[in-house]
DNA sequence: CTGGTACCGTAACAGTTGTTACGAGACGGA
DNA sequence: TCCGTCTCGTAACAACTGTTACGGTACCAG
């Protein structure tokens, strides 16, 4: 694993244990197991690591839900599995949230950070949006579409934030509800 | 106003144009137009300023629901009235779901902020909870609040960042859809 | 006018921050 | 073996952080 992209998972566990705040250069420097020369003489400034890291996770999301898609055996299917992994179910996607969470708020202060956030949102909400197309449902797909992906961040920045409140099996029947309300239910028929 | 509260609403504006990393003593009294030794001498430490900041923006939003919940002529209109107060539409609130967003990524360090975070998340749940259990939607009322509040929260999140990509008509155009799918629309019959 | 008290601005403290500079050491070709 | 280069740990820098201590000043009872 080449050392950038040691570096930029660091990030994540800082910004996954330690929140925001604390997400400084030396904490990733330890949670990556070097010091701050390493980080410093691969990226030019901390702004430059943060980007990165959250570049990757975009990538990283990207993979796994192409994947996902690709296995699918139709695209109600194919929907279904990309929300569902977007929810927090365990503990590794519970800390993927929370990294996005911090992320986002990060972007406040960080105009670079908020267009990479705009970016990969959107690049998000128009791959939704296309098989929301393709399942087609009854109502606009557009607004379905935004529906879909607001209801799952929400959920899993809920989920991130009080895990118990919002175990698996909530997020899920959330999930299968609300494709079933929007008539993109797997079975066929619309009702599940 | 109370010195309390005038410093609560610096630690907002500071929150929201400048963000959680940018958050400090010198900033929030800047904002509030005086030095740090009144704020110093109002809490007793920085944690504490936050968590009266964040309890505050409780406060302001519920004294608002209720507001609207009492106004609203029946139980599918005051859902609705509330539900679309959460979406981030013009200036105000746009700045109140980043910085919602920014206490819950200060509250991955801070136990108490997280405390503070699920107490609140927990009594807006109920509140939507009870309204549409009144309301009678033909699937599971408590499923249909986790799907509802789950998905204003993160059209919100969504619009703060990307205002110009969530506009408001985009924003009450997935509310309304959301509604009609769940059988709660204000019109009888549950299409719109 | 006098004394005291509560408020809050000023200035300082130690610790931490991002960033830079420097030097040791590993590695590889000649 | 020797020398250059590339990598990265060490240490330092100024700026900034939360917090504390001190001093002045406005106000008010007597």
């Amino acid at each position: 694993m080449p050392h950038e992209e040691r570096l930029s998972k660091a990030v994540w566990d800082v910004l996954a244990e330690q929140g925001l705040e604390r997400l400084t250069i030396r904490a990733v420097a330890a949670a990556a197991g070097c010091t701050t020369g390493l980080v410093m003489h691969r990226f030019p400034n901390r702004r430059a690591l943060l980007r990165h890291a959250r570049q990757l996770l975009h990538e990283t999301t990207k993979a796994r839900v192409e994947t996902l898609e690709a296995a699918a055996a139709s695209p109600r299917a194919a929907l279904r599995a990309i929300l569902h992994q977007g929810l927090a179910l365990d503990p590794q996607t519970v800390a993927e949230s929370t990294v996005w969470l911090g992320f986002l708020a990060a972007a406040v202060a960080d105009e670079e950070l908020t267009d990479l956030h705009r970016v990969n949102s959107r690049a998000w909400r128009t791959r939704v949006g296309r098989l929301v197309e393709t399942c087609g449902p009854p109502q606009d797909p557009a607004t379905v579409t935004v529906a879909l992906i607001a209801m799952v961040e929400g959920a899993a920045a809920f989920a991130a934030a009080d895990p118990s409140a919002y175990p698996p099996a909530v997020q899920e029947a959330m999930l299968d509800s609300a494709l079933a309300a929007f008539g993109l239910s797997e079975d066929p028929g619309g009702r599940r």
